[in-house]
RNA sequence: GGCGGGGUCCCCGAGUGGUCAAAGGGACGGGACUGUAAAUCCCGCGGCUCAGCCUUCGCAGGUUCGAAUCCUGCCCCCGCCA
């Protein structure tokens, strides 16, 4: 693969190669590029969302270059007040190996780590106060608001700390410390990358290319994946989760899922709920293996549409000291509820007991009414019930 | 330092003495429909030993028969001016 060919397969899916030209340049000078990316290691879990920048970095060790993970150890420790939560929890040293760890462990699911190296950016970051006022003298504050998000939050008159100002110089002066010749990021860090550059040339090293890649869509369909919201899939997920959270994906968000995870257009001439399927197939052996990927497709049928009790039901047990079975607090015991929504959910009949709707009448019911039944909540909630003959 | 605005049930946001567990929207949960898609409709959404009771409206006191609503102190946030 020349120089040219190699720069059009990486900035493949790409949304921004900046600056132009640069990364077939970079490639051209022929020895394995340090590509960067730096993590904040205060939420470890991967979920596919991250994949997307992984696969890119994958690509890259694939072609003989190698990735350079950049912990944020040092500024979790001293706590990010980005986002509308400004208090984001401070990280002890302990929490933040912890989370490292399972970081690299779950990453390497996707790199390679033959070709990779690990640092933590507290390793240089530790700097004297001297340090840092060079580091502080390279921006403006109106460029520093330039970023979009800054923009936006001083227009909507809403706090903006100067450390969160001080973040995007810290991050890019781990683009001196490591030598970055690329880093790379989603979107929405395209700020970030590029005062790497103008960081890394008032320290006389040579400038980064930057690649950004698209930020995928959660299961949703409308804001991006991310834990906080909910909209996620992480990669650790179990296959049936996996499995199922893919089908509940808007049809609209298909093709982005086709082409970022899996690398490919999705099939044509297939019905969406097909296609759909297939993807969720392929995601699932990716991370857990093809065999994995049938079992959970068959489960999954034989939940939702033969609409039997999955596998893995939970078991509940009942003391069986009185004679009657209180239905909200089974429910709230198996499901993890209040009893008021237990109560809600029976009134409206949400609950079914062996796929009997149940609660219309009696909110108790005789032991060997539920002993050994299947008590559902809802379409996906599901637990065998077992009452022991002895209190206990 | 001065002036002003504000802290309400997950989020946004009404509510300025009783009719407030607190409008409305979002998110979420249940039902119908269905492909765990979208759209649409209905219901629910503090807790409990649930036709009743208990605890909520930044925190702590106070006034009142009665407060999220009034008073006092405190904490926190935002803006403007300097």
């Amino acid at each position: 693969m020349n120089p040219r060919e190699a720069a059009a397969w990486l900035s493949r899916n790409a949304v921004d190669s900046l600056p132009v030209g640069a990364l077939e340049r970079k490639l051209a000078e022929g020895r394995p590029l340090r590509v960067k990316l730096g993590i904040d290691p205060t939420a470890p879990d991967i979920h596919f969302g991250f994949t997307v920048v992984l696969q890119k970095l994958r690509e890259f060790q694939d072609l003989g270059h190698v990735v350079v993970l950049i912990i944020g150890d040092y500024t979790a420790r001293v706590g990010d007040p980005s986002g509308r939560s400004a208090t984001r929890p401070v990280l002890s040293p302990a929490e933040i190996d912890a989370n490292a760890r399972t970081f690299q462990d779950q990453a390497l699911k996707v790199l390679d780590s033959e070709r990779l190296e690990v640092r933590f950016n507290g390793e240089w970051l530790d700097m004297s106060m001297e340090d840092l006022f060079r580091l502080a003298r390279i921006p403006t504050v109106a460029q520093l608001l330039e970023r979009d998000d800054f923009a936006k939050r001083f227009a909507a008159h809403q706090p903006i700390s100067v450390l969160e100002l001080l973040y995007p110089l810290l991050q890019g002066y781990d683009s001196v410390a490591v030598r970055a010749d690329l880093e790379l990021g989603g979107t929405d860090q395209k700020f970030n990358l590029l005062l790497g550059r103008d960081i890394q040339r008032a320290y006389g090293v040579p400038e980064q290319a930057i690649l950004t890649m698209p930020l995928l869509t959660g299961t949703d369909g409308v804001a991006k994946m991310s834990k906080s919201v909910g909209n996620y899939i992480g990669v650790t997920d179990p296959p049936g989760e996996m499995y199922g959270k893919t089908l509940s994906i808007p049809d609209g968000s298909l093709g982005d899922w086709y082409r970022l995870l899996l690398g490919s257009e999705p099939p044509a001439d297939v019905l969406p709920r097909d296609a759909k399927r297939a993807l969720a197939r392929g995601l699932v052996a990716r991370f857990h293996g093809q065999e994995a990927a049938e079992a959970a497709e068959a489960e999954f049928d034989r939940v939702h549409i033969q609409r039997e009790a999955p596998d893995d039901t939970p078991t509940v047990s009942w003391p069986a000291d009185r004679s009657d079975v209180h239905l909200p607090a089974l429910l709230a015991d198996a499901f993890g509820i209040s009893t008021s929504e237990a109560r809600r959910s029976l009134a409206q009949g949400g609950v079914k007991l062996d796929g009997e709707v149940v609660g219309n009448g009696s909110l108790d019911l005789p032991a060997d009414a539920v002993d050994g039944k299947v008590l559902q909540l809802g379409k996906r909630r599901f637990a065998r019930v077992q009452v022991e003959p002895d209190a206990g």
